[in-house]
DNA sequence: CATGAATGAGAATTCATTCAT
DNA sequence: GATGAATGAATTCTCATTCAT
């Protein structure tokens, strides 16, 4: 039999011993790109982030070798998240429609993940981004790269690079939540479809 | 008569003297702009670009107030040459010409300033930037605005905002640009005339 | 009947259970020796330990008070397995035999155990020693006391102090050992003679 | 003109416009020897130290790139200075004359100098010593190799190794040293002499 | 007895900035 | 203006030890 139970703060499994919380780890996480949000790389020392956290700075040297390695994971973690809420529930539809999807899922999930995203932009864009193993989180967006497979072999698109269709589909409303959390910029049910179509406009032949 | 005045906590010079104070400046921002780029702000200290730029660490003082002014400074800076250089010969064009000389511009000014441009994308992402009067930087931009707004008039453009529009103009060049210096993308004249291609079906009408 | 009581704030072992117990412990003191002499006291910390020694760190807590009470048990029990080997095997010899028996004694020992010998002579020569009941472990070494008590009374010795001769007799081949342990001298037949022929000569009335 | 003046607690050089302070250094030394002899390696944090040397902790990573750095300089600096004393004096007198003033001169220094002296055993018997350029630490020590060979040219030793004959000299009165600090041991006239002639029959042929 | 997670206290070191010249 | 030394405050990380099981 498999069951946990809440044992003063700690969640306890019987079933293998360990009592390794990953509650915990998630803790660090938050609190990290809370942080890393409100004042940047340079001004987010592991304390600040364990008393958010609530943890001692300590504690976070039992789950990650040191603050790369957690910076690391964490960004990892968190693209895996957003690849998967990306691409969910897009199978068995038309090019078009697929395309259209994936937009309204990224917009929901910019809207339902405001820090997450904040922090994979600030991410990418820093030195901290060349030393990772680049492969491992490109690895989530293979479903964009089928789409786009897909829509040649039909003959849609434009006889263009696929670089370069990319950068008509995801860039663009990147540019758009990064105003929208500047407060320039709304969401409306509007400018959601201005985005699609002009994206489809971008890229169909 | 060659002389210059600078307001901004800084003394008079007149011919001869001002060149020795601009190289050092201009040393400091190189030096700052490079370091950044390779390190990350959390890993750029003062003595480090201090010594990269051939000064004293409290020269760098006699320049800025403080780091954070140093980079601010340095931001507003590099953002307006950039913007100087994006909308330099496009008068007297009609407005897909125009748009495509800007486009042009851009990314010659990227190919042409690698550390430029990668420091604009860290800064851009950082929290730095909301600390920043948004405005000062926006203004290089006035230009862009002037654009849009006389191909609107000329009901050239879809009918969408504004911030829609743009965000099929700049983001997708820059993107491709982040993948031009991770070395996973060429900017072949074909993929440049694609994509001024796409950005001009994105918008118009 | 096979059976072992040890006061010293452990329980009582028959037989069959008392292995587990002391290999673990030996496992502990091997570690700590082989660490201490490649990292030293600053760099060998309990996690280390445990880690060679293949068990918890809080084991080590369960055989000793502390880091402290660990050391010092160590060099003690360190101190007195060698005290053993030194003076086994001396009995009825005249006095000049007998220390050339102590020190080939003395020498085989550190040939045949580099660790130990090493540990005991960073640990004689740091402050852990004065912390140390020095009584105790001069113990081990009361045969030599008694022998160069006999030599006196034979009349064979110089007419000085008992320190003066000790000092003469195992400094000489401490230092050797020192050397030989940093590839800088050989324990060659030869050179062992000389030893005990010069330890003799210096004595020697 | 080559001048210097105490101004504000530092020693300002006029004529090459450094100011680091060299008494700072000294100071540094000091109080990591004393601190070492009291507590050991393990015991002795920087920010002791420094509160000891009446500095910031910061600025004793001014004079030395780490703690590492520091305690061999220290270690190099202290041997180097024991060799001046040691070897003062001992010019054109015969062989036994010359290594009774080498003695006694080692006596001396041991006695004005008890914590140099307690310190450089202690590194002596630590890990640190093997990562060290033994060379450098040797060479202070050449005039006893010379002393060694002269006499081993004169015939007066017994034919056996250098190293041999080494063992029989410093070794015997280091022991005797270290007995004296832990107040086992009185360096009187007597015994001072009774030393000499040990170590003179020791060696002689 | 044995253990792995957790941590408070403290370690080495860094760094933005100032100070005296 | 320019500088190198100096430093207080902070930063990352370690480590002996304890806790709960």
């Amino acid at each position: 039999m498999n069951f946990r139970v809440d044992y003063n703060r700690m969640t306890v499994y019987y079933t293998n011993m360990r009592y390794k919380d990953n509650s915990k780890k998630e803790a660090i996480y938050q609190a990290t790109i809370l942080l890393l949000n409100k004042d940047g790389f340079s001004a987010t020392p592991m304390s600040k982030i364990a008393k958010h956290a609530g943890v001692s700075p300590s504690t976070i040297y039992v789950y990650f070798e040191n603050k790369d390695d957690m910076l690391k994971k964490l960004y990892l973690d968190t693209k895996q998240k957003m690849g998967a809420k990306m691409f969910a529930d897009t199978d068995g539809m038309d090019i078009k429609a697929s395309l259209a999807k994936v937009i309204r899922n990224y917009i929901d999930y910019i809207r339902e993940n405001k820090e997450a995203f904040l922090f994979l932009q600030q991410f990418t864009n820093s030195p901290y981004m060349s030393e990772l193993d680049d492969q491992e989180a490109n690895n989530y967006f293979t479903p964009m790269y089928q789409l786009v497979k897909r829509g040649r072999q039909e003959g849609v698109f434009k006889n263009v690079d696929d670089d370069v269709l990319f950068a008509y589909i995801e860039p663009p409303i990147t540019e758009a939540a990064k105003r929208y959390f500047r407060g320039e910029f709304e969401f409306t049910d509007v400018r959601i479809k201005s985005l699609i179509e002009l994206a489809w406009s971008a890229i169909k032949k």
